[in-house]
DNA sequence: TTAAACTTTCAAATATTTTTGAAAGTTCGG
DNA sequence: CCGAACTTTCAAAAATATTTGAAAGTTTAA
């Protein structure tokens, strides 16, 4: 497979991955070209590999830079902005999961217990697989929520090295 | 908070969840009916309860069961069949990462490999940027795989009792 | 074998998300 | 300042995903 093809392929696979992660595909697809990109990028040289207009590449591209996978180069003697994006993949893996955990993991921990103090018959069976689900999954995430918390500041090596072993 | 709104909020709430996680907001709030109903539930409960059409709990019933999630359950005397969703959240958690990783990860192994042998100039900065990406990537990948195949086989007391120790 | 009970399908309708692009806003060199 | 270069916004349009519900299919008790 020539170079072109291949760039194409793996833009369009990495959007495709995105949305069943809850990313849209313009922003991974971005994401995924900033990867392959030897230099940084302009707005419209995004625009123009990716067929997208003004208003999207600006939208996505703001959006990658709140989560911190992408970042404005100033690139001397020019008046435009241009992006890179994050090259080493442990990193972007941890900022991913420290994003996510934000958003998602914590403010579900904060339901859980509020949910947990539900008020009623702890002797009705309805009441009792409420308190023993929202329970077991509190207990979960909490452990979840440490986990990826020491995740975040682990090196690479550790993950590559140190993990499997572990397990076995 | 009494029960009926706990529930509701925690239906409510694990269906917006699942939405970021690509699992449409109906399954999601099935699986969180059935995990906190004490008894299994009958295709017409559900659409009662969640207020959704027939073919909408068939089509999100019938996918949960695929993901292993829900299991048909047979009631003596009972014509029609009734649904249960398992309880055990460190299995619901196994079995979640075992379904991703089977429809995601192996296939982008499977693209990450194709794409490493692109034929082209290894001294061409596109070329290196390009082949140095996906080497990356494909690393991180495929100790992820193995990774979570071992994190599939394991008990719950391992996540809770030990990951955390060997992180620090 | 029949018909009632129940399940599945799927084309059309609805809802949601994403994208467009023109207009408004901002920045900066001269 | 001015105006060209550049960025941001956002309402409307397009694309995508989900839901509906009626019709077709299947199963079972008698």
């Amino acid at each position: 497979m020539k170079l072109t093809e291949a760039r194409q392929q793996f833009i369009s696979n990495w959007g495709a991955f995105g949305t069943h992660w809850g990313i849209n595909r313009t922003m991974a697809q971005i994401h995924a070209l900033l990867m392959i990109s030897p230099d940084a990028l302009s707005q419209d040289d995004i625009m123009a590999e990716l067929n997208i207009s003004r208003g999207n590449a600006n939208m996505n591209i703001r959006e990658l830079i709140n989560w911190g996978l992408v970042e404005r180069v100033i690139v001397a003697g020019e008046r435009k902005e241009f992006f890179s994006a994050e090259k080493d993949i442990w990193k972007v893996v941890r900022q991913i999961v420290k994003e996510r955990k934000k958003r998602e993991l914590e403010p579900m921990l904060q339901l859980l217990d509020k949910l947990e103090n539900t008020e009623g018959d702890k002797k009705d069976k309805h009441m009792k697989a409420f308190l023993d689900t929202v329970g077991s999954i509190k207990k979960l995430s909490k452990q979840a929520d440490k986990t990826l918390d020491t995740m975040i500041k682990a090196e690479e090596s550790w993950f590559v090295g140190n993990l499997l072993k572990l397990f076995k």
